[in-house]
RNA sequence: GGCCCCGUAGCUCAGUGGAUAGAGCACCGGCCUUCUAAGCCGAUGGUCGCAGGUUCGAAUCCUGCCGGGGUCGCCA
């Protein structure tokens, strides 16, 4: 139940009616006709522009549209009043009626209120984190898995077929390396004195547990072997534990894949799809050899044109070319890229989202580049990119060097705040404003705290109910009773305004969705949250508007009925945001 | 120099072409015997970086500048 897409449709009916048609004479465009919430809750419930986007056409004036509009929505039982304003605004005013009844779908719809089937089980593919199986994640990973993992849960709660994956560089040299950082540990576990990690070696203490687990596995056995013949063994070990370790790691934030690609995989078991892709983009001529330009403004001394394969991205919108094999011969990193995404497009993905960080923006136009020629033009690939996080602590930077081992991993986040202040906060902001993270306000119980602020209010809807039951041990309030409870008494304007508040969670979720902005949940929990704060607040100067009336057993229930679609609605919302809802806070 | 992101109240930020641009913090003035004061009510505060353009209408779209950040051949 969308009210804002009802009464577009009704005004399409309208302006049908009244004989409305665009510029080319064609029937009304649908999409043009905007129904929302009005800036100011004085004008009304709803407000619409259709007078202003069809009077042209029409060659009439805006406002005497607008006349004829709102003649014909008076009509409308549901609406109370109508009238016009400004430039050509039809402002609506709904019955009570029509609120209570809607805030009775609210709690039919229990935890499905505001989930829609307009994504009609397209597949989607959502990728994010995909970080490198070299180390820890830390937090820049961080915002990452949670702006992916909460796109992908509010897709699906759009009706989307989506599936969540994770792109592991398990090949290249970086694999190597870690191979090689894991092999001197593994000496180290054996009691040898290693010293100084050497410059080009991952140094972190966390590879000392791989190196251990060597021992266990393998013993002193690896010792006198040669690199060649140890490396294919410790390569698939170390990479193995790290993902582990990354796995356990996104858990720790309830963030999940459903697919773990492997970049290995690309070229194994006889096949080279690395290749295919490549064929399959030469078949249509969009591969040859030759020279990039050397980049501009910054002449460079140490440039020399090199012969190249390169792919025509630019024929896609891409600044210049880009190489798809290195000079050794082996495949560039965008080269991978492209055969994963072709794989991708094989399963049957033609819409597909990437999640990254914001260091990677340049490679977003070579990506959609490649995208659109594999696909003919017919997949999209979106890229989010996330911006960087800042950490404090009471104010104060966090500093952090380069130096291994000092930096903040994902894991000292979510073991110190936890994952329900981490992924609320993170989600805190659009995706591509950079953010501050600030250990100490995200864990302080106040008003200032958004994540505190926003489940206190779930919390106290519960102990609304908890103390209905208490002092009116005779009164129902469970769901279905609350349903069927008559509403007609929900009539202060602060109770009307909590259920528009409440009304507005579908079309919140259908532009999130579209805009693919999952920080607009999280900034509309934190206003219907400070709504229902507000019209609690109002009880304690005003012990009339309070929701428990011990002596009126039916105005207690009508007015649980809104405390437990504003705790629902809250609930669904958070569970969407992967928070915890608590029935109390503690 | 090219490309991408950002620029909105003193600060941190919302605002998918609509009306008088909003919220929190800070500051100022009131209030706290409760269905939980882990606060509440009110006041102050704006050339939406600048200049053009499109539109009935622009913080929002387009162009150009200014300022901040990121990135720039085979790294990942």
């Amino acid at each position: 139940m969308n009210i804002f897409v009802d009464f577009a449709d009704r005004m399409a009916v309208i302006l049908g009616n009244l004989g409305v048609t665009a510029e080319d004479g064609q029937a009304v465009d649908r999409s043009r006709i905007v129904v929302e919430p009005p800036r100011d809750p004085a004008h009304g419930d709803l407000a619409t522009n259709a007078a202003m986007v069809f009077a042209k056409a029409m060659g009439r004036r805006p406002r005497d549209l607008a006349l004829d509009i709102s003649e014909k929505l008076a009509e409308d039982p549901d609406v109370e009043a109508v009238e016009v304003a400004g430039p050509g605004f039809v402002n609506i005013r709904l019955t009570q009626r029509t609120w209570t009844r809607l805030l009775a779908t609210i709690l039919e719809s229990g935890m499905n209120y505001g989930r829609s089937e307009r994504g009609a089980d397209r597949p989607v593919n959502v990728e994010y984190v995909s970080a490198n199986p070299t180390g820890p994640l830390h937090v820049g990973h961080c915002r990452g898995a949670v702006v992916g993992d909460v796109l992908a849960n509010l897709l699906a709660f759009c009706g989307f077929a989506v599936t969540r994956e994770y792109y592991v560089n398990d090949a290249g040299a970086q694999v190597d390396v870690l191979a090689r950082s894991t092999f001197l540990r593994y000496r180290e576990a054996l009691g040898e004195e290693i010293g100084a990690i050497p410059e080009g070696l991952y140094p972190g203490e966390y590879l000392k547990d791989i190196g251990a687990g060597l021992v266990e596995q393998h013993g002193r056995g690896l010792l006198d072997m040669e690199e060649v013949d140890w490396l294919p063994i410790v390569r698939p070990f170390a990479v193995d534990r790290m993902m582990e370790m990354i796995r356990t790691d996104l858990a720790s934030l309830r963030i999940v894949h459903d697919v773990v690609f492997s970049e290995r995989s690309l070229v194994a078991n006889g096949r080279d799809r690395v290749a295919e892709a490549i064929a399959y983009l030469t078949e249509r001529g969009l591969i040859y050899q030759g020279t990039l330009p050397p980049p501009k403004g910054q002449p460079d001394e140490e440039w020399e044109d090199r012969e190249q394969t390169l792919f025509r991205s630019t024929d896609f919108g891409d600044d210049i070319d880009r190489a798809l094999l290195k000079s050794d011969g082996s495949y560039t990193y965008f080269a991978s890229d492209i055969a994963y995404h072709y794989d991708k497009i094989s399963r049957g993905f033609l819409d597909m989202i990437d999640v990254m960080g914001a260091d990677h923006g340049g490679y977003v136009k070579r990506m959609k580049a490649a995208v659109a020629a594999l696909t003919d033009g017919k997949g999209s690939l979106t890229i989010e990119l996330t911006q960087l996080v800042k950490l404090f602590r009471g104010g104060e930077p966090v500093r952090m060097s380069k130096r291994a081992g000092d930096f903040v991993t994902l894991r000292d986040l979510v073991d110190e705040v936890g994952p329900d202040a981490v992924r609320f906060m993170l989600l805190f902001r659009k995706a591509d404003a950079p953010l501050d993270f600030d250990f100490k306000a995200v864990t302080e119980q106040s008003r200032e705290n958004p994540v505190f602020y926003v489940q206190y209010a779930h919390a106290r809807c519960a102990s609304v109910l908890r103390q209905a039951r208490e002092e009116m041990p005779d009164l129902d309030v469970s769901t279905p009773a609350l349903v069927a409870t008559p509403l007609a008494r929900l009539d202060d304007p602060g109770e009307l305004a909590l259920i528009a508040k409440l009304a507005e969670w579908p079309r919140i979720v259908d532009a999130a969705a579209e805009a693919r902005e999952p920080h607009r949940i999280a900034f509309y929990l934190h206003e219907l949250a400070s709504a229902f704060h507000g019209h609690w607040n109002r009880g304690k100067e005003l012990p009339h508007l309070r929701f428990i009336k011990a002596e009126d057993s039916g105005f207690t229930q009508a007015r649980l009925a809104l405390v437990l679609a504003t705790q629902t609605t809250l609930k669904v919302g958070l569970s969407v945001l992967g928070v915890s809802a608590p029935d109390e806070m503690r």
